[in-house]
DNA sequence: GTCTATATGCGGATAGAC
DNA sequence: GTCTATCCGCATATAGAC
């Protein structure tokens, strides 16, 4: 590995905890400088602005979880099943080492009312993918009408992670939403 | 009315649409100022900080909702519908003159990480209230565990206002997914 | 390629006149 | 009580040395 991979992985790692625990507007740049242990020109010569590292760390986090969720469906024993494995790649997520104070998309897209394309565009795919994925897993759980099961289940996962919000609890009703929700869909 | 509080009204009216369609950090108190007409001392000597206009503007939005719920639960025909119409007083405000780009104190929950005593009463006040009254309307519904479907209907909520944040779709699945939770919870 | 030092602009909040 | 003018600090980003 390079030396400019490795400034940059310093970089992304400090900026991800950062700003998804503490939120982008609240971290300053110094702050991410400084867990990273690197300066300021060197931060600007590896990312054009604030924003894009923003985009950068999105980007990253993305594939991380994909790869999570991609995992658990791994392990599914059944199409069902699979079908609801989406929270527990949420919470494997959250209790592992990227851990963040709730989503680090939906965060963004909260703090950015009117996002730099750079990160529109991880965003909009971000919700894509949840979209596409979740259609194609029920339509393998035999739904009628996947694409509406899908945005059920979508808004059943931005809920849970809604609610961190609001509370600290540990566990979360949405298992219980998504069942009853799939139940429901797949009811004759 | 005396001018002192026309002046606050006309704070509180221009801070809560920019808080809440644009962001709080992204806010200048100087937009604030412009769009009421009004000089930075002014403002300064209603409110102590921009942190203490925000909890003022949460205070008065706050009981402005509990009466725009009050009055749809007034309307319901059932308990079952008494406790769905959570959904529809979220559509009336939404397009009311108070609409904001999601929701206003969960925005303000993931603007502020740790946020300052004034702020964070109000918040949890806010969740409060929702869990004691669909706790009472599970209940009255018939509800064997209501504080439970209480949880999951206020994840349900939370999620159709945190799906704003991906989509400008002005449907949304919520009450289906309502619909299901309550004919799970009531089933014998 | 990385650091130190700094330019530049804007944020919230206040002083003092009227 | 409200305005104008301003203070002060901090944020992002850059210049120039090594």
């Amino acid at each position: 590995m390079t030396s400019r991979q490795a400034t940059r992985t310093k970089l992304l790692d400090a900026a991800e905890d950062l700003f998804f625990t503490r939120g982008i507007a609240a971290t300053p740049i110094d702050a991410v400088l400084e867990r990273a242990g690197v300066s300021s020109a060197t931060l600007y010569r590896a990312y054009s602005s604030k924003e894009a590292l923003v985009a950068a760390v999105l980007d990253r986090r993305h594939a991380a979880w994909l790869s999570a969720w991609d995992a658990e469906i791994a392990d599914a024993g059944s199409p069902t099943e699979a079908l609801l494995c989406i929270f527990d790649a949420n919470d494997a997520f959250r209790s592992g080492p990227r851990g963040a104070r709730w989503c680090a998309f939906l965060n963004t897209a909260a703090e950015f009312a009117d996002p730099p394309p750079q990160i529109a565009e991880v965003l909009e795919r971000e919700t894509r993918t949840y979209r596409e994925r979740l259609t194609r897993l029920a339509g393998e759980a035999g739904a009628p009408d996947p694409a509406a099961l899908a945005d059920q289940l979508l808004l059943v996962a931005s809920g849970e992670l809604a609610m961190r919000l609001r509370t600290d609890a540990t566990t979360s009703p949405a298992r219980a939403v998504a069942a009853a929700v799939v139940a429901a869909a797949l009811a004759p």
